[in-house]
RNA sequence: GCGCCUGUAGCUCAGUGGAUAGAGCAUCGGUCUUCGGAACCGAGGGUCGGGGGUUCGAAUCCCUCCAGGCGCGCCA
């Protein structure tokens, strides 16, 4: 990547002076390069000189000065200079970035991926919900950015795996249980109640008729102590398949979805890490509670690890999940997405992790903030209570997964969102989802255009590209790689969908000012490459944000 | 009350301690219409919530206040 070749450079720049003597032998800070703002100060430029300058007891100009004088030549740098207050700025060489164009098509798909993760092994685990009933809105949140992550991830040279933390056991499940029971009572005209603390959904209610047509009457004759986890397993088969078929059309597909019920319960998991944690000395009993005294690792309170009732909590079930994740299956670092309703379980879950003796650095939480759903102007209303929750189907319905997936990743994850229906899904300039796909499409037609006419480009000479509107799109396209890394080190998606309309735009600035398939057969060649070479870089990007790059649209 | 997140253009949002804070939409004004006009060009619009501080340099880091969101159960 060009900017890592800068910065070696200055680097070596910066020894070779201190060797030779004129430059202090004062600690050489990491030269990192940036991308000025305005255009006259360069394509990157390194403020290594300013931040010398307390050290070295020079002026940062003469600084930079001195490490331009012994700056190593490299054929991708057209021009370096110093520009007050001290700054080294670069312009790239036009010839280097047009053979760029050719490096782009070789690379192909995996142009843009970069190295930074060494084969590492990543869980990202995101949505893990109750299957309690479908996924609402906001859970394509979570999909969006948990699932372009792991692109990113895999992009940067980690393996990442997706994972789905199926919480299906519990008492939120038995409210389930006793919510599809009572459902099922009340199709035989029995005066059952939906429990206070259970699911009043409608999509209950529609589930009940349907086990009904399925298994009849015979639930009816059993104890409801019987009755209602069997409705409530046959509930939940039906819930879940149906929470794979709305990820499947939001484009998201999980390597593994990891039962608590069955991993964690049934293998004894849980009963063992809260061996661990008493061997530890981490659990104390208290008012026939068992409680994990997290207030000794630096939390503000304990927290109930097995209640007096002798069922461990879903704290429990986390903590063994992690071991699960961190010691059995090894991963070297994990990363879990929530919304921010489950912020507060995450000082805990920090302090159980310390517990089990694993380094807190492998595990990463990203909270994503709430999400408000629009129409217009209009705010959509929503009261879990009383089961008018917009769902995740429904936003599928009416917008599209494209855009759907678009709009989630466009906000970083710490911003609270607005997610405007009426905008996602207009098919208009107003809608960035459109303007990017456009690109694409547009591109594809050139192509089309050029195959029709039986243009064979393979040959074209890329140094023919001069153009500042040519030059200004490679630069676009060359800014991928560096993307993902910043992306996967920050473990920032929202990053992505900017790009994307950054680069678009860039191609149609060029397609305005340059004329691709015209008379000037070698041109024509040569524009063929960079259109081919945009779409990549276009198609790449809209990949890794799980988009569909449409050929027409 | 305590904790986390947020506050940047009319709206929705970017902005890794760096140079004159950006984009889209909206508004206004333009574009030889041969490759897809779902495009392009231009203009106006800002005390970066307020106030202190650290720094050569702060939207960015620290403190404080204000406003909004989310949490603060032997729920998950």
């Amino acid at each position: 990547m060009i900017k890592n070749e800068l910065s070696n450079l200055i680097e070596r720049a910066a020894t070779t002076a201190q060797e030779r003597g004129i430059l202090p032998h004062v600690a050489i800070p990491e030269a990192s390069v940036e991308r000025p703002q305005l255009p006259e100060h360069g394509d990157y430029a390194s403020s290594i000189a300013l931040k010398l300058a307390r050290g070295a007891r020079m002026k940062p100009l003469a600084i930079a000065e001195t490490i331009v004088s012994v700056l190593p030549s490299s054929d991708a740098v057209a021009r370096v200079w110093v520009a007050p207050p001290g700054f080294i700025n670069f312009v790239l060489d036009d010839r280097w970035l047009a053979r760029q164009v050719e490096t782009i098509l070789e690379a192909s798909t995996s142009f843009g991926h970069v190295e930074i993760g060494n084969g590492h092994t990543v869980q990202v685990e995101f949505i893990s919900a109750n299957p309690t009933g479908p996924l609402v809105a906001v859970a394509g949140r979570g999909g969006s950015l948990g699932d372009a992550l792991a692109n990113i991830l895999n992009a940067a040279g980690y393996k990442a795996q997706r994972e789905y933390y199926l919480e299906n056991a519990g008492s939120r499940m038995e409210a389930f249980h006793r919510s599809i029971y009572a459902r099922y009572q009340q199709q035989f005209g029995i005066e059952a109640q939906v429990p206070d603390e259970g699911y009043h959904g409608e999509y209950l209610t529609d589930l009940a008729k349907e086990i009904l047509g399925e298994h009849g009457s015979r639930y009816l004759d059993m104890p409801a102590e019987e009755a209602a986890p069997a409705l409530g397993h046959i509930a939940m088969e039906k819930i879940i398949a149906g929470v794979k078929e709305d990820l499947a059309r939001l484009g998201v597909h999980y390597e593994r979805w990891f039962m608590q019920q069955q991993e964690l319960f049934e293998t004894s998991a849980v009963q063992r890490v809260i061996e661990r944690l008493r061997q530890g000395g981490f659990l104390v009993e208290r008012e026939g509670a068992l409680w994990f005294t997290s207030s000794t690792l630096g939390e503000d309170k304990d927290n109930v690890v097995v209640r007096s009732n002798g069922i461990p909590t879903y704290f429990a079930a986390d903590i063994a999940y992690h071991y699960n994740k961190l010691i059995e299956r090894g991963f070297d670092r994990v990363v879990n997405i929530w919304g921010a309703d489950h912020q507060g379980h995450l000082p805990r879950m920090r302090a159980g992790i310390s517990a089990l003796g694993i380094d807190p650095s492998r595990v990463t939480f990203i909270i994503h903030q709430m999400v408000t759903l629009k129409r217009g102007a209009e705010i959509v209303k929503m009261s879990k209570r009383a089961g008018h929750v917009v769902l995740l189907r429904d936003v599928l319905d009416e917008v599209g997964a494209d855009a759907c997936r678009f709009f989630f990743l466009s906000r970083s994850a710490d911003s609270h969102m607005d997610f405007d229906l009426e905008l996602a899904k207009k098919q208009s300039a107003e809608n960035p989802v459109f303007y990017v796909q456009y690109a694409h499409a547009r591109i594809a037609s050139i192509l089309r255009l050029a195959q029709d006419r039986g243009i064979n480009y393979s040959g074209g000479d890329v140094s023919l590209l001069r153009e500042p509107a040519e030059m200004a799109l490679i630069r676009k396209m060359l800014y991928l790689p560096e993307l993902v890394e910043t992306a996967a080190r920050a473990l920032e998606p929202h990053h992505l969908p900017h790009y994307a309309v950054d680069l678009a735009t860039a191609f149609h600035q060029f397609y305005e000012q340059c004329r691709v398939i015209s008379d000037d057969q070698p041109m024509t060649a040569a524009r063929l490459k960079l259109v081919a070479a945009a779409k990549t870089a276009l198609a790449n990007t809209l990949c890794l944000m799980g988009m569909s790059a449409p050929e027409q649209m």
